[in-house]
DNA sequence: CGGCGCTACGTCCGTC
DNA sequence: GACGGACGTAGCGCCG
């Protein structure tokens, strides 16, 4: 019995729903994610690396988010910042 | 001048702090991110398709899930079977 | 000018929103981390109590997070049940 | 019986080391658990509140960690942030 | 738009 | 006393 059916068929597209297919999507998951987190232990290797040369790790990670954002998005956000510190008395 | 120096340079390992080196620490950490980020799509393509022919997502996430939990358990029993050997003075 | 008005006041809900109004929110807020960081204090102290009188905090965490997992784990395995049903169309 | 000894007792201060005795740390962290995670639930709500009369959550929560920190960090990081967009051209 | 899962940050502990 | 590692918690983004 190499392909076990799953549930009732009562799906519409495509072939039956088998439990071989079913274990190859999940370990194609689980392989993708081993990539994954390979790569973020990468990441943490270059920060550690750039510490230990001088570098403040807390903000690099704070220059690497401004350049995710889009101009306009930290102006708003800025802004908006300074007026709830206005309101505050915080300035 | 190609590269500008940071701060006070009150460091102690390790060369002078450029700009230049800053620059490709960034850079290395965004190339890396970006494959990341890579990964990350394929995933969620993977789930895609697993749900065009059939399958429930929420169902295969919690397979992951699980399996990864599985894995976490088993581990961590070990670990405290040894702290508990070692609280007892048995190593 | 018991309550300076903030931003636009390009809201849809509620009344305006004043500075008073923002003052009272993030005073709550930090009563309230106040409190849970005295709690925080308080777990702090019961395991450097444990310690003292002779028992090894590393394994006391290790319980507390198992008996935490088993729980969890409990919760999950039901959801999953729960889903599968679902998944195969017996609900 | 009452009071099962662990270990060897090689210990030095205090009475015997009992299984009793552990019980009842394990059992106080878990209760102060509990109070500080009901705690955070409170803290969410005020976040949660605070949003649905037109406050953004997100700069709030920015205001907060801002008064946390004392002046002089505060401008220290500032500073180093400058320093940093500087070097990278993102002035 | 709300809920959930994942990621990332800050904190705390043990080590040197 | 400082550094590095581990844990728990909090913020973010995706999915439904």
């Amino acid at each position: 019995m190499p392909t076990t059916e799953l549930g009732g068929n009562s799906k519409i597209k495509g072939g039956p729903i088998s439990a071989d297919r079913l274990k190859s999507f999940v370990e194609r998951i689980e392989r993708l994610e081993e990539e994954k987190s390979s790569i973020a232990d990468d990441i943490k290797d270059v920060y550690t690396e750039a510490k230990s040369v001088g570098y403040d790790t807390k903000t690099i990670r704070k220059i690497i988010k401004l350049r995710k954002m889009d101009a306009a998005d930290r102006d708003e956000q800025e802004a908006l910042l300074e007026t709830y510190k206005f309101a505050l008395g915080m300035m």
